[in-house]
DNA sequence: ATGAAAGCGCTAACAC
DNA sequence: GTGTTAGCGCTTTCAT
């Protein structure tokens, strides 16, 4: 079964006495070919174990069959589903696909897509830190076609300039933050991943903050972590939050990674979940349901996300328009959601300063 | 910042008023070229935005600057860590990393490492669903050098014919269950994925029986979970397992995911963890330390153990002999673990079948 | 329906 | 130190 030289379609060609035209011709179905001649060409292939090497044909007809992939991360695991959604429906589609991780990086991510259109790459699936017009610019001036996961571009009206597979997630958060609202909470702080990083934790900011403003509750300033040491600032933003001396009875979070971290440090610093402490996740990563509690949180489709965001890529490859999908989110109650305590004391001891909700005209920093 | 079509490294040569030979030895750093030259090229490249095309670099030198990588799935977190390691450990060489995933299908499997070869990718890190060495030899006729990670092939004496960057899951299941014996249990259960399809799983099961055996206990048959239907398959395992008339005190799973869905599901059959029922787990997944109760596991460094199989990889690919790589493992303490209950009730009412351990000669199937 | 030949972008071998 | 050129494996005209 081992091969010493790789067989070359010549080959082929020699084995079944015809031209490497028609060997071509049988492997990818154009021009037409005797069924006699093919099935003897296919004999050869079979008998030489061959296969069309990927660089030549990709040279030639600038058909890489190959697809570039652009994520954060992959330690966070709605990544790595969404990844395995797209690495499917491309394997379906007889292409492959190279991966790529920016660290939450907006100048690595930038090289990295370069990276992956010089390789050839057909197509991009891109989540990417910051949606400003000026990067979504520098991706296209690529001319390869692309479609962004994950991300919350700024709504402009009219056409789309580009396309896009993705949940709406400041709604989501929004009516997360109602929700919260409707079990009596008014001390209600949000807890999300760096803003300069992710369009996504901004706008589920803004999520929390429309729910917050509309019933007359003052927001607070977001708690942002920074990804590149999710686990030790974390311990900091938490124990911020938790000094204050007019606590959060609730507490969401801008990804289900952040929410479990904070069940846990909120029970280290000795506050009942969800009795001291509401925590509201996103993702639906199916760990944290099993989780004991379970944690309540805005459930997202990721591989069904990944598979769509290919499915657009492939409307575009084939020359389509671009099409930008909202998929549906769901509210999934759990064991980290409790009606606001009645008797919670609103101040505390062992601080010296008074800090309380503050209401930002604009993010920090 | 956009360009029509893409620069060739003609197009650089007449920019810089110098032959594509030139352009090619600054862009490899290949033979000598005069610094002044050097600068004026570099200019034109940056100027153009020129990237070398890779399919003609590959054609032309074999050199494709990728490697692939074949993992079973990435929904379990550990292979999309170990990813992350790999493509990182490529990335900073200069390779692109191309996955692809078996889904644990060992036809798929052998398909999709031909798929990447054809690719003309220049090493594979591989987990593979089957080590017999069938198997190897038919990855191995390829001809293009790969690394095993995680997999546990049985050792062969002498000089190894294969590279391999693992952890010993034989020995660490067995200290596991050591752990567990010492604590005073004697009814020990294994659970694991489908040993048809993991390797790891089997390697693990024979540790446990290694050290019940060692300790004069029964072994229990192996509870093989499918992988392609773990959630639901693993609910009707789980309840065999509890609804033997001498039920486990203590279940060791093959992995943490399978352990928190352990935990999970002793929970809703009314047992108490640990006080009813201890659980070790097998990866040391964050999410799983971070779980309240925590559970007690076997640690292995995932992502170092992909940048270990890219280490070893490019060790194959400059033409070094295969190594094996054996790293360390940790076993961790954790709330799910407990000395036996000293009343334990070893028969329980409800089931019309007595059941026991069993001692089998020979793995089922 | 098939063969012949050009050439995709690049590197390497050779000439100067 | 630099220019010239052949050709990697393949697809795709253009003939026939």
């Amino acid at each position: 079964m081992s091969r010493r030289h790789k067989a070359t379609i010549r080959d082929v060609a020699t084995a079944a006495g015809v031209a490497v035209g028609t060997v071509s011709r049988v492997l990818n179905g154009s021009g037409a070919v005797a069924p006699q001649t093919a099935s003897r060409v296919r004999q050869a292939i079979a008998v030489l174990g061959f296969m069309p090497d990927a660089a030549g044909r990709s040279l030639r007809s600038g058909a890489s069959r190959a697809i570039g992939v652009l994520v954060p991360t992959l330690s966070n695991p709605i990544f790595a589903r969404s990844l395995e959604g797209i690495e499917r429906a491309a394997a379906q589609r007889g292409f492959s696909t190279v991966i790529a991780s920016s660290g939450y990086d907006p100048v690595r991510e930038l090289d990295v897509v370069a990276t992956l259109v010089a390789r050839g790459v057909e197509g991009l699936v891109l989540t990417l830190t910051d949606t400003k017009p000026d990067r979504i610019d520098a991706v296209a001036g690529h001319g390869v076609p692309f479609v962004l996961a994950y991300n919350q571009p700024k709504p402009n009206g009219g056409a789309p300039r580009f396309s896009l597979a993705t949940v709406d997630s400041r709604v989501a958060l929004q009516e997360a933050t109602e929700q919260l609202i409707a079990l009596g909470h008014r001390r209600v702080a949000f807890l999300g991943g760096a803003f300069a990083s992710s369009d996504r934790s901004r706008a589920r900011y803004e999520g929390y903050r429309a729910a917050m403003d509309a019933a007359g509750l003052p927001a607070w300033d977001p708690a942002e972590i920074p990804f590149d040491a999710q686990d030790e600032a974390f311990e900091a933003a938490l124990g911020d939050l938790i000094g204050r001396l007019v606590a959060p009875t609730a507490l969401i979070c801008s990804n289900d990674l952040l929410g479990l971290h904070a069940v846990a440090a909120a029970r280290r610093h000795g506050l009942a979940v969800p009795g001291d402490l509401s925590v509201v996740g996103f993702d639906g990563m199916p760990m944290a349901r099993i989780a004991e509690p379970s944690l309540a949180t805005v459930a997202q489709p990721a591989r069904r996300m990944g598979e769509a965001a290919v499915d657009l890529l492939f409307g575009l490859i084939a020359g389509g328009p671009p099409r930008q999908l909202i998929l549906p989110h769901t509210f999934l109650e759990g064991g980290t959601l409790a009606a606001a305590r009645a008797d919670a004391d609103p101040l505390r001891a062992g601080s010296a300063t008074i800090l309380g909700p503050t209401k930002p005209n604009r993010s920090p920093r």
